[in-house]
DNA sequence: CATATGAATATTGAATTCATAATTACTTTT
DNA sequence: AAAAGTAATTATGAATTCAATATTCATATG
């Protein structure tokens, strides 16, 4: 049974924004303007005014009093902080995941990464990616931790924007499916503390910090100049 | 030259409205009535809802689309989930230290860790506490990275009712001492895993935890008995 | 010509009003 | 008297209105 989910005006628009920030249409450093947005939703500005000052508290946009909303810049520092974040929030996941995981989890997962290791071989890069993805998601859902869960996409929705034009070289993607391999068999043999470390010390994450720096949010945008 | 912080009134409002949850004036699981906490707060409706939006984003309460706000009740597990995030978050906290942390910083570490040594032996617990919150949070803002601390602090302000209740056996105490003993040494060397390793592995938060039954939100309040 | 001052405009902050859903109280029926 | 149904009340959701604050633009001044 799928509970209800009776969405509230104000989340509706959050999220329609949110969307709107992840696909680039409202500029990193963008005015975000009530009256336009308002207009565009066709909703008044209480629902969207709430929906702002929700995401002001998830971290994408920020509150200027009295001078409205902006779409936040994200800094090179900025995504490093939050991907180092989300590094040790991965290396928590698989720790309390070998605690949790049924074994029939774990075929499931061992599914996926075969299915991995095959797109790996046909150098398949967004299939690898979206399988990546899941393996990942599957080892957080098996912490049964929900505010971990909660936190984890946090994090991802604030960075989705810049994670989307990833670049692999040849030798960190080879490092990567080797990090695999080792989850892989800690995950088997339910080995917290490797499982952890291997996690937290995945390549995935810092290779592409290596790779952001093209892709950060820069000053010439339609951004406004000010200090 | 410190800046003007314009505060806004939602802001202001869900602060006053966090400190009435952490003081238990509105107790867990009870409902909030906007009234109320209009006439309370001398307010309008339309900041105190967007202050309850941002609550319920920051996990403070829970929205029931039509049927208004409630206190959100922790369950154990709840706590607990939330417990080993922060001891993952600490743990990060120190490996990032060790990278950026200064001499004098570890100085001023060090005098902490003394004083808090003196308030154990003379068994001052309320002193020690005090303290030894003191270096935990030097340690995270010497980590250098504000996202952590932001999610750190989120956290933390979720469970602070039911951390209020702190009761220390001495066999948990003395172990907890002897944490920060190795805590101080690794900091000292600079010795990033070892400093994340201890911290991960701090009992304080799973000492917490165990005694943490007793003070746990039950059914037995102001609570709207429904499922 | 650049800068400063002030009025006009636009935008945000907050209160009020209107609409709709939920709760309560009351009546009716069995 | 208990249950069910209906009306009245109350609370919430959203739009509108009013007030305060920025921003813009024109004008004046050095």
């Amino acid at each position: 049974m799928t509970k209800i989910l009776q969405r509230n005006l104000y989340r509706e628009v959050a999220d329609r924004i949110g969307d709107l920030i992840e696909h680039g249409e409202l500029a990193p450093g963008e005015r975000i303007s009530e009256k336009q947005l308002c207009d565009r939703f066709g909703v008044s500005r209480t629902p969207l005014r709430e929906a702002l000052k929700v995401l002001a508290t998830e971290g994408l946009i920020e509150l200027l009093p009295n001078r409205g909303a902006r779409v936040v810049r994200l800094t090179l520092k900025n995504v490093k902080d939050t991907y180092d974040l989300m590094a040790a929030l991965e290396g928590l996941s698989g720790e309390l995941a070998c605690q949790y995981i049924s074994d029939a989890e774990i075929a499931a997962i061992r599914q996926l990464h075969d299915t991995m290791l095959e797109h790996y071989r046909n150098r398949d890069l967004m299939p690898y990616f979206q399988v990546n993805r899941q393996i990942h998601e599957s080892i957080l859902a098996a912490s049964n931790n929900d505010v971990l869960q909660e936190m984890y996409s946090n994090l991802s929705q604030r960075i989705k924007r810049v994670r989307y034009s990833k670049k692999m070289t040849e030798r960190y993607w080879s490092q990567a499916v080797k990090d695999h391999e080792n989850m892989m068999a800690a995950l088997e043999r339910r080995d917290s503390q490797s499982l952890g470390q291997i996690l937290r010390d995945h390549l995935c994450n810092k290779i592409e910090v290596a790779t952001l720096a093209g892709v950060i949010d820069t000053e010439d945008d339609k951004s406004v100049a000010n200090s």
